[in-house]
RNA sequence: GCUCCCAUCGUCUAAUGGCUAGGACGUCGGGCUUUCAAUCCGGCAAUAGGGGUUCGAUUCCCCUUGGGAGCACCA
């Protein structure tokens, strides 16, 4: 049995987005469960489209989300000579052929076919041109693509996944390979690549179905064994297709946007497939032990935000405040800068440990990372609120002035600032626990819903505390 | 238009030719509670439709409908 070898294989034509990284995904667990080989192919022949920034953003939110690979990442525009071989080799055997149709005359031909409802292809014109005619054309420097001479043949796709499909020859038509000798297309390159990469499964996205029936042309002609396909159901929006327009963004947005590694990662696995178990909260590791290709869904797979924020505000929750702060500081620099900036515009700075302090009382209630200090921003802005915010229920404005000098009386001398010594004190003030803590959350924060007050008065300290109740009781009649 | 693929709660999914079709997210209601969050308990919610095969079908077959993908000198 040989040793499993898959790839990923992009082309560096935009950022990776959800659907790229949970083929990612697929393919590295489906290596890492088989004990096998990951790699990352760069697919970039398409020399106009492809950008090293592109290239950048895929690499970097692979090692993010850590689906690392194991070999170096190979470029396609590197391996050229590979193809021109391959090329020269097929065009030898008569099993391609230089076409010098032009495009007019195709598209004229491809809609002429659409309208007697045939399928558009290539009728296979220049596959008889006489060695002598292809000479000729190219001495008058007459433009060419190379296509491939596709036998009349029935493929049978035995898809991992999927199932068998069938697909005729006659209903693909000669195909182009490549635009020159040197300029390989996707269908040429992919299938060399894979021979030589030594790829036994091929998983990808299933919008490459048809593309794979191509491909074993290729493999055919060359003489190779087939590798096992795999295509993956795609990833859909509510409305059809996810496209970037429909909300689908790149993972560096959600990256920036505050969601986590774990989050992601945990939601993509669920995509189209489902462990044994109905544990749904998997580490990667987890995801390696239970993974198993065959148990993939054959249907698209709806994407739910309303889940992935849902696994988010999970994982969230489980970090230590540490590393939290680690996560702001190393991956979310705007925020910090942010942050920063409150801090020294209000002149309030706290220690670390009162910023873990704050963390965790953040991290409870926020779906993403970035929003961490949204419900605790009192820590670092000056705020203002109505007075009749701070009436509890039926109680009067002068009842609740006296239940706020009560807690300022309570907490002026209170040896040991802590935040259950605070409550503890103020425990004891009254029965009616709203009646002493509501005012005080108000006094403290400005809103009716925040942490447990006393908690906040233990990172803003006495001195602060208590010039915030004397402002809130100024406003009390 | 042609080819291929697909079809279980709103969404992601589980299950078996045979108990009340299970779980998760969401949603609704309740408990806890000083608010929010968290958490706990409970409710609503699905086998697309029509034919077969069978003692029996969500499961197997066919048709319809619906959805998706592909049909580039992009990948």
């Amino acid at each position: 049995m040989n040793e499993v070898r898959v790839r990923f294989a992009p082309s560096p034509t935009g950022r990776l987005h959800l659907g790229n990284a949970r083929t990612a995904l697929f393919n590295y667990l489906f290596a890492r469960k088989n004990n096998g080989v990951f790699i990352l192919r760069i697919e970039d022949t398409d020399k106009s489209r492809s950008k090293k920034e592109y290239e950048d953003d895929i690499i970097n939110n692979l090692l993010w989300l850590g689906l690392n690979f194991n070999e170096d990442p190979i470029r396609q525009s590197e391996r050229i000579s590979l193809y021109q071989t391959a090329v020269e080799k097929l065009i030898e055997e008569k099993k391609a052929y230089r076409c010098f149709c032009s495009k007019e005359e195709l598209d004229l031909k491809r809609q002429e076919q659409l309208v007697r409802g045939e399928p558009p292809r290539y009728s296979g014109l220049c596959r008889s041109l006489s060695v002598e005619q292809v000479n000729e054309n190219i001495s008058k420097g007459k433009p060419y693509i190379i296509r491939l001479a596709v036998p009349d043949q029935t493929i049978v796709i035995k898809d991992l996944i999927l199932g068998e499909s069938k697909w005729e020859a006659k209903l693909i038509g000669d195909f182009i390979i490549a635009k020159s000798e040197t300029e390989p297309l996707y269908h040429l390159a992919t299938p060399i690549d894979d021979h030589y990469q030594g790829i036994t499964h091929v998983i990808r996205g299933s919008d490459h179905l048809a593309n794979a029936a191509k491909q074993i042309f290729v493999y055919k002609m060359m003489g190779w064994p087939l590798p096992e396909f795999a295509h993956l159901p795609l990833i859909l929006g509510l409305e059809g297709k996810l496209s970037k327009r429909q909300g689908a963004k790149s993972l560096s947005e959600y990256r920036t946007d505050g969601f986590l590694a774990e989050a992601l990662l945990n939601f993509m696995v669920l995509l189209g497939w489902h462990p044994k178990t109905d544990d749904e909260l998997m580490s990667l590791k987890t995801m390696i032990n239970e993974f198993n290709l065959a148990a993939i869904q054959k249907k698209g797979a709806i994407f739910n935000q309303k889940k992935l924020i849902w696994f988010n505000r999970y994982y969230l929750r489980k970090k230590e405040p540490r590393e939290i702060l680690e996560l702001i500081d190393s991956t979310i620099e705007y925020f910090k800068v942010e942050v920063d900036g409150y801090r020294a515009k209000n002149n309030l700075f706290f220690s670390d440990n009162e910023m873990l302090k704050i963390i965790e009382l953040g991290k409870e209630r926020t779906d993403t990372l970035n929003q961490i200090f949204a419900n605790v921003e009192f820590f670092f802005i000056h705020f203002d609120y109505p007075a009749d915010l701070l009436i509890w229920q039926q109680y009067s404005s002068l009842e609740i002035k006296k239940s706020l000098e009560q807690t300022r009386v309570a907490l002026f001398d209170l040896d040991d600032w802590r935040s259950d010594k605070i409550k503890e004190k103020l425990d004891r003030l009254s029965d009616d626990k709203g009646y002493v803590f509501w005012p005080l959350r108000v006094a403290l924060t400005g809103k009716p819903a925040s942490p447990p007050p006393f908690e906040i008065a233990e990172v803003f300290g006495r001195a602060k505390t208590i010039e915030l109740i004397d402002r809130a009781l100024a406003k009390l009649k």
